[in-house]
DNA sequence: GTTGCAAATGCAACAATATTGCATTTACGT
DNA sequence: ACGTAAATGCAATATTGTTGCATTTGCAAC
């Protein structure tokens, strides 16, 4: 299935419109093997949106399910496309997000198993968040 | 040992000067039983030193392993005293930190064991962060 | 206790990130 | 083709964090 074709009954599953801003953000989330910032996707975007629209846009795909947000070792906020189904009410793609000192990239680690986690009493856990800082594949020597 | 002398130690020993500000942001730390952003601390201090003053003593702190930083579900910086004995190379705290999304506090949840994970290939660890996000004990009903 | 100097601070300016209100435009079901 | 809710653009504002530089201060050596 073609690229735009995919991108246009994601959004409408998901009951977002069809607007060239979106589908831009789309293609350059599905071209990335990264969780990436605001600041690239701004740059990638080559003034499609105004920034405000880019804000909304990822608060929507966030909120709908489309994608997730990650903060990195410096706090700074990355997205990435949902692999699972998710929707509006539940992120299913709970997995352990890898940051590199070197490159500052972000990846997602889907294949690595997240153990159980047993919380002290009170405590009650809706969703975990687990990050690893090092260097990664692409930066070793 | 009273408070101030502790600090004054505390701060001898990381080699940093004894200053107003600094032990105000000791004393700040040492009574919060969670983690708190910079605005709290800033709020808290009333005025005994300039933004900037705060800021580039908070990366003090942290560089000289009296403090460490982690940043909540809602990417907000959140700084505590570090219990072990860290310094300027290394931090030895690594454990839980629980956000609750009703009060946004941050706690650092010192008891939880931290199971081992194992990377892909290519990837190398320096560091981890578990982050859990839900109810925290207070805001339990 | 005086001195010297690196460290720490204050102030101004700047940069990045993010949000809000409101008028205008657009997508899309009918 | 039309009507309407959703989406966008623009201006203004807020928060968070950094940098350069002049001044002050802590503290070790004398
Ligand atoms: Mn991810
Ligand atoms: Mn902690
Ligand atoms: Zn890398
Ligand atoms: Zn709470």
């Amino acid at each position: 299935m073609p690229l735009t074709e995919r991108f246009t009954t994601l959004l409408k599953n998901h009951g977002l419109k069809k607007t060239p801003a979106r589908l831009r953000v789309l293609e350059i989330l599905t071209k990335s093997s990264q969780a990436i910032a605001y600041s690239e996707i701004e740059h990638q975007m080559k003034a499609v949106a105004d920034r405000v629209t880019l804000y909304r846009l990822l608060i929507s795909f966030e909120e709908q399910g489309l994608i997730h947000k990650t903060f990195d070792h410096q706090g700074t906020a990355k997205y990435a496309l949902c692999q699972a189904n998710c929707d509006i009410h539940t992120h299913h793609d709970e997995h352990v997000h890898f940051n590199c000192t070197q490159c500052n990239g972000t990846f997602c680690l889907d294949t690595v198993i997240l153990p159980a986690i047993s919380l002290p009493k009170g405590y009650s856990a809706s969703s975990y968040q687990f990050a690893i800082t090092g260097i990664c594949k692409n930066c070793r020597g």
